[in-house]
DNA sequence: ATAATATATGATCATATGTTCATATTATAA
DNA sequence: TTATAATATGAACATATGATCATATATTAT
């Protein structure tokens, strides 16, 4: 008989929230290029061709899970990375996936 | 101007698929208890107090994804982690949000 | 051979997700 | 104050996803 560690239910939803969140590729793109360079919402849209709202809509979800931030200068928000742990979490991951295959 | 690395879809696409593997409560379940011990679908399943049909789908979804092995018994099926990437990842991951919130 | 046990699979269904369109909001510039 | 620019938002839609049910498959024991 092994004692197992018993299962957190509310900590298993968040870690998977984490990972919910790096599952998408616009996503992934987003928070690539952000790592990269402070962008506005323009900035981001056409760097990766897609719409405005698209973009938009990926940025306040990201947000909601605080792992951008944004400031505003004139008309234009720019934002950026807010949490080191989950960028590591991507960067790591792109670099291995990136030697491996 | 700046030179922003380009974007590999292909790249950005595994990556993506990787965390999406990631992103389900009930696959973070089974590979830390995988990660744990050895075991067969229905000690998962137990272990877990979910259908034997569900965690046989998860593990396919699983073994497909090179993300865990399994290995015949009398009638039975041990499944193990298959990939320690991804393990470190989900242990760095739940370790960390369990030290955080 | 047959029954029992363990696992796999296909269909179905409800819900979640990501994108687009149209439009609203907000701040600056004229 | 009005026009313009940048961003946000809500509705709608198509597709993806995860669980369940019923049943198939495969191996062992009798």
């Amino acid at each position: 008989m092994q004692a197992y560690q018993p299962i957190d239910e509310h900590l298993i939803e968040q870690v998977s929230q984490t990972f919910k969140a790096l599952s998408d590729p616009t996503r992934i793109k987003i928070l690539h290029l952000l790592f990269q360079k402070e962008c506005s919402v323009n900035e981001i849209a056409e760097h990766l061709n897609m719409n405005q709202s698209t973009i938009s809509h990926q940025l306040k979800y990201l947000k909601q899970m605080h792992l951008v931030k944004k400031r505003r200068e004139k008309t234009m928000y720019y934002y950026s990375p807010d949490d080191e742990h989950v960028m590591i979490l991507l960067e790591q991951t792109i670099k291995h996936t990136k030697h491996t295959t």
